[in-house]
DNA sequence: GATGAATGAGTGTTCATTCAT
DNA sequence: CATGAATGAACACTCATTCAT
């Protein structure tokens, strides 16, 4: 598995996002990957060591790219709330653009490669809003309960609004986000 | 002539129900559900006309199940609020006793089989919920919102409270429930 | 095999023939030839052994009514010509009348099932052809060679030109079957 | 990389050939193709798109190495006469020598799989012939009828004549020969 | 006598992976 | 480094036949 060309890499990362996202989880191979990709079968294997290795890296590259996108803006200068709201119209916004990623996550998370994945790391990508939840609850501003009840009412209900397979009559406008935001942070605020 | 075995029937549901839990769903096959089933793969053919019959007919028989459990106890004497908790209890019951069910499902409907269903039948079972949010909104006790945002913040937030593997920390206790429909409840109340 | 109905029988012979024609001769199963018969597979096994009991009697049924059709009218008080006429149009009549036992025919005939067929018994069902021949040689009217060679002339064309397979541009009109029958004639005769 | 192997091309071709001669086209199966060829039935599918594929190329094949042989030696300024004599010998030449390839091709014809081809491709193939014919007509030297006519009495009969289930009796002897193609003559010339 | 349920053995085909070039 | 050929194992599904009723 020598690394050389990363033009590939990125391919074979593209083409199975796409793949998954066309025809399923459970029916994506490796030899409709390459293809995609424009490689042969046998050179897939020089980036990765077997199927379970190109899904698992695929879904941390996404959750890379998430974690860049969703913690952009937020600072400890800003009040918190608008923080939130930062994070909130963030992840909107990459659900909105790349749905694909969006989709492939979902098939991933609910699949058995997801035992395979080093949930410590992940959860370090992501750290910021950890404390900043943790920040909040100290400063009295949202409520006093377990972090995962707060992440459960904040980031969540996205995914379920951006999801049209979930949410036929939800569009993703200014107005709906904010509107949506404001639910979001009643929920969690004091 | 033999009958047609009710008791196969249940075994080939809930052997389709662990087959997806244990491995997952992309590696279930036909044959591993019927050995798990204790029947011949080709008997499974004269109680399902192929394989997304199987999971099809598996998945909106939970759904069934669900529904039956989940509107238990809402009435239309209740106050809002406490239909409201009820079927947020309910929810969550039905996640501690049945988590296999539970899993299946969301494994189903991120899968494209998902895309077969009939989506308003599914719609018709939990109808009572529909119009309890569609009550609350003319009453102006909740928010006057779309219905998907009220789902968003309702009922999915449950989801993910009582999926382990998204939330590891968070115990299924009353006081736990109960704390956590307080935050449902901030959310959607005006 | 103890036989009773003599119409589920005639039901039968009737389906395999109709599924033959319809799907091939490697695609017809027992299940579907009982289906297309209204009984059930279990109940085929009653009025046949098997499968190949079931193809080589719906073959020699055929071949029993084409006899008795193509036998219709010689005589030895006809001309020679004459009777070969007959014989002739009778094998034109038959194949137009019953293109689906002809067919069907044709393919037990290319199939190893054919190596089960009694062919003795099939020889004397056409033994007054033969005879005619013999009797055509002796009197010297036809020429006084193999009866083959005979054979391969006054019958296997009917089958070519019937089959609309092959001969896609003949039409079985009278005056085409008289046509065709001179040349058949002025092959074999002297 | 490994090349494509046209010895495993040619093995499959010998192969199909030997199966379908030996166990008939409806028992044929892909599985006992492959073991008959010395590779795996995964391995076919590098040659072959599918079973249909492979029987198609098959008969094909057949029909190309078929009209190599019967058109070998005709030319015009040969008398019409010997032109057709030469295909009739060819013909026998060719159902003794190959009387594999040449069962095979009656089995394959008398298949649903026969619809898949071009007829046109075919026909092409033996043009020579259907020009023979009508130049014979131009000149006056055969009769004025149908090109199927004729074809069934020039052709056909060999057909017949060299299947050994259909005439036990008949050997392919060169006087044999003479006197069968005496026949044909017979029937087709003016 | 008649039936649909039941099945081991088989179907055509695709899989993840390795090999030889 | 890159490749298409190669494959044992598995896939979803159907088969001819038997069994229990």
């Amino acid at each position: 598995m020598r690394i050389k060309d990363e033009e590939k890499q990125d391919a074979l990362f593209e083409a199975t996002v796409t793949v998954v996202n066309q025809i399923g989880f459970a029916s994506s191979s490796v030899s409709k990957i390459a293809k995609e990709a424009g490689v042969s079968p046998a050179t897939l294997y020089t980036y990765h060591k077997n199927k379970e290795d190109l899904l698992v890296s695929t879904y941390l590259n996404i959750k890379r790219k998430l974690s860049t996108i969703v913690l952009e803006g937020i600072s400890e200068e800003l009040p918190i709330k608008d923080s939130f709201r930062r994070v909130w119209c963030n992840l909107f916004q990459f659900t909105v653009k790349y749905p694909n990623y969006f989709h492939f996550s979902e098939q991933f998370s609910n699949s058995p490669y997801n035992g395979q994945i080093n949930q410590k790391a992940i959860d370090k990508m992501f750290m910021p809003i950890a404390q900043l939840i943790r920040q909040g609850i100290e400063q009295k501003i949202i409520k006093d309960v377990d972090v995962d009840i707060i992440s459960a009412f904040i980031f969540y209900p996205v995914i379920i609004l951006a999801n049209p397979r979930l949410c036929k009559t939800f569009i993703v406008t200014d107005v709906q986000v904010e509107q949506s935001f404001q639910l979001a942070w009643d929920a969690i605020k004091r």
